[in-house]
DNA sequence: GATGTGAGTTACCGGTCAGTAACGTAGTCG
DNA sequence: CGACTACGTTACTGACCGGTAACTCACATC
């Protein structure tokens, strides 16, 4: 529950959360912020403001901007695995139910209102080349992701399950990247699932039930 | 007042440039380095001095930045029609070569070391949703691009050509984004053709040759 | 009640960035 | 020649942004 396992809570008052401390009310302004317009263009002043309360109090509580951005894409890498394997949980042994399932609650997040993209990935469109850190941070998480993918293509039987993994990612990253122009559902993410079920029963054997 | 309308030379000397002028060497520039870092991240006195020329050129011949950036985008657009009317022209009754060859041309863009994704779909992620004359133009170059694709594919004579067309724009897409984070030819993209082609298959009748 | 700590306030520094003013200069063409 | 065009140069403004210094206050705990 609490944010950093750091310094921060010494005591025990942490599990009812009355008040909570300056450096979660920031950090959570920060993920909406960088979240919803971009890293660049949200300033610690800003984030500040918007936490309510002041720049002084953000560098009490982070080392730098940089050190909360990569804060930021670490924790949504971490809701995104612990999403997934909520999501693929329903279904411990069916490859097929889970890939479908982790399509449709992808689905479901990407058609909110809210939602901006791939948070990871946005990034690192916003970021120089040059930028070790954080690239190499979105880098090693979109490389899971395929890992991830692939082996569940695997998993199911698929032909070539590096192909139909592959394939998989590049429909996932493309609604996501899509969701950036199109507003809530009205963009090409409507043909996300029939498309799935398609690459799905081209890479198996011609008699497969289809839910 | 008469900087950046639309015509910069006003007498004949344009066509054979032996010496470009200024604003063209200008625009070149910031055509690459905006593409290449990003628009926010390049700033105006880089691009003039990447131009070997300064500032006060620069305003001379834009107006503003964000006037430079419309153009760029604009250019961006022409080029990229440019190359898909070049590029179907090749299959002028064969709708189902034409989306191939789309397809096989647009993996040796994505493919080249220096592509960085899609110029117009990385601008939409830098931008705020409230910049309205630049998303604007980068919603509407998608919704075409979505257009063209749906049409392709009823003239393919799909069974759900709207779905298709979304599907292969999803891939196309995602090709763009997952280029961001995996270098040169190292990523899904690789799985791009056999995934156009099982979409095609899966929305033809079963007797259809196959290349 | 002294002490330590988390937090708010004001002011500042150095840098970057978009954009402007004013001036200098080379060539071109009547 | 003189005027006009295209371009270069220096210096500046005002805003913003990341980051720091120094001070103050509220409060909790011993």
């Amino acid at each position: 529950m609490n944010a950093a396992n750091d310094d921060v809570a010494g005591h025990e008052a942490e599990s009812a959360g009355a008040k909570p401390r300056v450096r979660d009310r920031i950090f959570d302004t920060a993920c909406e912020l960088f979240y919803q317009h971009g890293i660049r263009s949200v300033g610690v002043d800003a984030i500040a403001a918007e936490a309510g309360t002041n720049k002084m109090s953000f560098y009490r509580s982070f080392e730098s901007k940089d050190a909360l951005v990569a804060e930021y894409l670490r924790e949504r890498q971490r809701e995104f695995w612990e999403w997934w394997e909520a999501t693929i949980a329903a279904y411990p042994d069916d490859p097929r139910r889970q890939i479908e399932s982790l399509f449709e609650a992808h689905l479901v997040i990407v058609k909110d209102k809210a939602c901006r993209g791939c948070a990871l990935g946005n990034a690192a469109g916003e970021m120089a080349d040059d930028d070790d850190v954080l690239s190499e941070l979105v880098r090693h998480f979109k490389k899971d992701v395929r890992k991830r993918l692939r082996k569940m293509a695997h998993e199911l039987g698929a032909r070539d399950p590096e192909a139909l993994g592959d394939a998989l990612m590049l429909l996932m990253d493309g609604s996501y990247f899509t969701r950036l122009v199109f507003p809530g559902n009205s963009g090409p993410i409507a043909a996300l699932m029939p498309a799935v079920r398609a690459l799905i029963a081209s890479q198996l054997p011609a008699g497969s039930a289809s839910s």
